[in-house]
DNA sequence: ACTTTAGTATGAATCTAATTCATAATTTAC
DNA sequence: GTAAATTATGAATTAGATTCATACTAAAGT
């Protein structure tokens, strides 16, 4: 037995206008390959759908049963294309965030609650713990966008860059190296620094200047939130690595020194990977400029 | 935008069995087909089903969209084949029963009552009111059976024999008439009928005797329920007339005397008409089996 | 990095199903 | 009973789906 949409359309049409005549317009069909159908239909289900020898014709007991069916089925079919016409068009979607920088949090929920007021059928989540391999999780669809400071050439994703920033030392006031200029690498030897508890490997500090210049300092120090960091260096318990703009923007910074790290600074730049495909999406969009406007309003120092 | 149940079963097809080269065995279709079908679906909802370049295929956010919506709408289609497989063998259907014969609800309610135990799933109703022209109504598939006492030579109709009855006079036994051996038409002209609240042309008493031969009553009262017109009759308010079957089966009859109708008697007989082609059906043949097994049950004298 | 293998895509040919056109058959209304 | 309206049917046509052969391509193996 084959059933399909269009035959449950047709004997709606019928039931609906009340004769196979008046359905023809609505279905776009003529006559007589609509009377093919519903002999087709027939044959299919077994029963006849209308009650032999009436004109215009009427639905049988059958028949009326297919069109309880029909209005059941239909309206569902008519949801699922319109979720694809607004899908196509970037009206509605799916919003799924990795980030590989820790600190990125700090914007990252202002931008997400803006995000929601503009597209409020957009899934948005943040999907942490898969950080290992972000991009990969990237092109198989299980994230939309990745916060990475690391882009790559890839063909079927684009990295839109949000902003730059600089990796910044801090210390307390008090400390030896807060005297300095600026920091190098070898400074951190024998150093407690305090990080957000993630993979040294992902830490600008690490990445880009001690990894490469082989040292190691003395202690890590793992530590979750960013205020709770501030205290412990402000406390001389160590000393840390934090992006320009978080310090920027935190509170109680007053008793900390801040220092350039090596004779020019080093600074990095923020990117969201996206999907080649999903970037024009408009919610995409959106998310991408509404990251730049907040950062830059988190970043301007008060 | 042209969406089938097809492509939904295909989507699903792949997305168990974790690629197209599997789901073509499921699908009876070949790799080929099933390839060029999702190109197809592609264009029509406009948006990549699949992550492109994996192989085997997985689905994208957007084709999990579809999973989903297959998930809700193929089951329904499943139920409505497999209620037409029922509605075909008879399991299951509609029994909507119009009555012509008022006093036939005495051996009807206890026939459905049973029909029930047999066919759960069958919808059983009575359709008073539309009594005027039932028979249109059957044809019109208004209801599935008429119980008529007068059968027509219709193509479409066939009218299955249930019963004989003898409709029967009854008086007080210290009624004037209770002398006679029988019961004539011109033997009315003086006296009170009581009957059910129907109109004349449909009594037994009334289009087989009185009609016929232009006779009239001295008057008609009418009464709805059986026992009551046993109770006036008994009481010497007026006489009835009423089917054998129904004083057979009926208590408090010692008070009355029953005569029959002119020299030799009048017989009828009862009909179940029912639409030629839902003759066969399993749930159809148990009513009019049962109906006259309960009426020769209720006619045998206690 | 290269080769193999499994999985998917594609184009042309073929087959199937749907539609049209012309016309017949039926029913309903007058 | 005739005309008008509606549906059915058969043959021809057209559109759609499937197959076959083969080309690609990603993933796995060496």
């Amino acid at each position: 037995m084959n059933i399909e949409l269009k035959h449950l359309r047709i004997i709606l049409a019928i039931h609906e206008s009340g004769s196979v005549q008046k359905a023809t317009e609505q279905l776009n069909m003529t006559q007589s390959a609509v009377s093919h159908q519903l002999r087709y239909i027939k044959d299919q289900l077994g029963v006849d759908i209308f009650i032999p020898e009436t004109r215009p014709l009427k639905l049988s007991a059958e028949g009326l049963e297919l069109i309880d069916s029909a209005r059941r089925i239909l309206p569902e079919v008519e949801k699922l294309k319109s979720r694809f016409i607004d899908l196509k068009s970037g009206q509605t979607g799916r919003l799924f965030i990795a980030i590989e920088c820790h600190a990125c949090f700090e914007w990252l929920f202002p931008v997400l609650n803006l995000l929601r007021e503009h597209h409020s059928n957009v899934d948005i989540d943040i999907k942490p713990g898969l950080a290992f391999n972000a991009i990969e999780a990237l092109q198989n669809e299980e994230v939309d966008v990745v916060i990475s400071a690391d882009p790559e050439k890839l063909p079927d994703v684009r990295f839109h860059e949000l902003f730059t920033y600089a990796p910044t030392f801090i210390s307390a006031k008090d400390h030896p190296l807060a005297e300095r200029p600026y920091i190098n690498a070898g400074d951190f030897t024998d150093q407690t620094v305090i990080t957000y508890p993630v993979p040294v490997e992902r830490l600008d500090l690490f990445n880009q200047l001690l990894i490469p210049q082989g040292i190691e300092p003395k202690a890590i120090r793992q530590i979750e939130l960013t205020s709770v960091i501030l205290l412990l260096v402000g406390a001389n318990k160590g000393v840390s690595v934090l992006p320009d703009w978080v310090l920027q923007s935190a509170r109680d910074t007053e008793l900390l020194a801040q220092k350039k790290l090596t004779k020019y600074g080093i600074t990095r730049k923020l990117y969201a990977a996206v999907r080649t495909r999903d970037s024009e999406k408009l919610y995409m969009e959106t998310f991408l400029s509404l990251s730049k406007d907040v950062f830059s309003r988190l970043a301007r120092p008060r």
